[in-house]
DNA sequence: ACACCGGCCGCTCAAATGAGCGGCCACTGC
DNA sequence: GCAGTGGCCGCTCATTTGAGCGGCCGGTGT
């Protein structure tokens, strides 16, 4: 086709995409018949004249999203395309993960929050949530200034609903510390109404490789222990194996919604991302304690391929 | 909008776009209603989701072309976006003109091929041309391996239509040795030829600043006197003032297709481009002379502030 | 509590659209 | 010269599409 040609089906195609001009208004202006404008419009994608392209501009890459969904057999999956930089990748995967909410939770709803580096870079981007309370799941892993406490805090702030904040370590020394906590008002009133999470956001951790707050605040010799039992993934607290089966052995001593009570939660969404959480993630899904996932597209892949 | 319908939306397009399926097929695929398709789509317009881009693949600017075309009243130009390297700004414009050619020309045309470097490099992208006479109309000005006669072979051996070179200078020094050249057989017959071009293809030079083949084999004292009678532009031969007015004085040491024959030509192409022929390109436009024009975009917004 | 209001949704109907059909024209081979 | 052939073009008709209408629902102000 030649450029006269080509010119006419630019013009054309200005008219009929840009100025949402009818094909038969077109063939009127340009004194062409219907048809002629309806063939030069096709020449007009043949010839790479007119591109349509979809993208979403979150960066969520939708077919793999769907591809995740379908073979997991999720509620809803996430693919985002992140930078490689894992500061950045979280920054990207908060911003998706926190319209998630704005999409997802309502009034009506209960919101858990547990904890994550990912979680922690989710109120940035956080504008729009229902009012309703926000429930911490866990106790504390973290600096003063990243902390589920902070975290709960600054999602209640957004949304104007009551936060219940959980002041205590997340994993404690033994067990009658442990019920010593739970039974502090504070405290008792937030675990109470884990009962009540209609929608959670969690972490991820891993345990081999190690990349969860859990992991490294636990002394040597328990981290070995528990790995000989098969730990490699642990969500809101719930220690998982390869096969997504809980291993028991710490419920007593932690601080966070225990396994039984997350399964009931209907809808429980895990954000996280990176090389080094995929063996984790992929135990979580086994575990059908997640409904949901927000990971980056590399992990999105490779979950594919692995699971 | 969140992620959740964001995907939706990027479904739908797809679905609609690249599988080019009905609204109401999606609506069904997806069990919604034909109207929610139909507001995803827009939606998806909205948020950028669905881009849509209409761009000439040989780079010509469609817009700025109509508008050269219209502000003055050519039947045909083609501002094209090139780079400012003028040799690869020459072989861009090289290939749109030789499209543009393939286009044009029909067999029952008669071509009519002028010299510039410009066109020099329309062969090397000429593909498709009607098979017709091509005749020279000029002289020969340049190099064994660039110049008229060269042009004149390549183009006839693409189109494989009979070819009438001239073997004789642009210029020579006195009327006498032009008219017993013109008297030539081979010569004689091509300057017959001119009577019956259609088409034709040329370049423009410029005589300030002094940009042609022409003004540069002539001797300086009558560059002098030539340019004092306000010579601002040639065109196969033909001198012309700022107005476009013919400026007499060479015609007859020219052997070239004279001007009155030149205005007969029912359609005239003009090509090239660059700063240094802005003016001299101005002056041809306004002699009536050319009725086509491709050029660059610059020089395309240079022409329509000036003139 | 109840009526009001604004936004969202699906239906109707006329306009726009695309697939398929037949006619026209130019080219080809006898 | 002329029938056969292939490609291009515009028409018809069934389908798709978009503007506009009215109903529903949730929020709001008496």
């Amino acid at each position: 086709m030649g450029p006269e040609r080509q010119m006419l089906a630019a013009l054309v195609a200005t008219k009929h995409y840009f100025e949402k001009r009818t094909k038969s208004q077109i063939a009127e202006d340009l004194a062409l018949s219907r048809f002629q404008v309806a063939r030069l419009l096709e020449a007009a994608h043949a010839e790479g004249i007119v591109r349509i392209t979809v993208e979403l501009p979150s960066g969520v890459d939708a077919g793999l999203s769907d591809r995740l969904r379908r073979h997991f057999g999720l509620k809803r999956a996430l693919a985002v395309v992140t930078a490689d930089d894992p500061a950045t990748r979280r920054r990207q995967l908060g911003k998706v993960a926190a319209d998630l909410l704005g999409d997802v939770v309502t009034e009506d709803d209960c919101l858990g929050v547990a904890w994550g580096r990912t979680l922690g870079s989710i109120p940035e981007s956080l504008t729009r949530l229902a009012t309703c309370p926000v429930v911490q799941l866990t106790g504390v892993a973290g600096s003063v200034s990243e902390n589920t406490v902070e975290l709960v805090r600054q999602v209640s702030a957004v949304n104007g609903g009551p936060a219940s904040p959980i002041y205590a370590p997340f994993v404690v020394a033994d067990t009658t510390t442990a019920r010593g906590l739970r039974s502090q008002p504070g405290i008792a009133r937030a675990l109470e109404l884990h009962r009540t999470v209609t929608r959670a956001v969690v972490g991820v951790g891993s345990w081999d490789p190690p990349d969860s707050k859990m992991h490294d605040s636990l002394p040597v010799e328990e981290r070995r222990a528990l790995l000989a039992k098969g730990v490699q993934a642990e969500v809101c607290g719930t220690l998982l194996n390869v096969q997504g089966g809980v291993v028991a052995g710490l419920e007593d001593r932690c601080i966070a919604i225990p396994a039984d009570l997350l399964r009931q939660v209907p809808e429980v969404i895990a954000v996280g991302g990176g090389a080094t959480k995929i063996k984790a993630m992929l135990a979580a899904i086994r575990s059908g304690l997640i409904h949901g996932l927000v990971t980056d597209a590399t992990a999105a892949e490779e979950l594919l391929t692995l699971g």
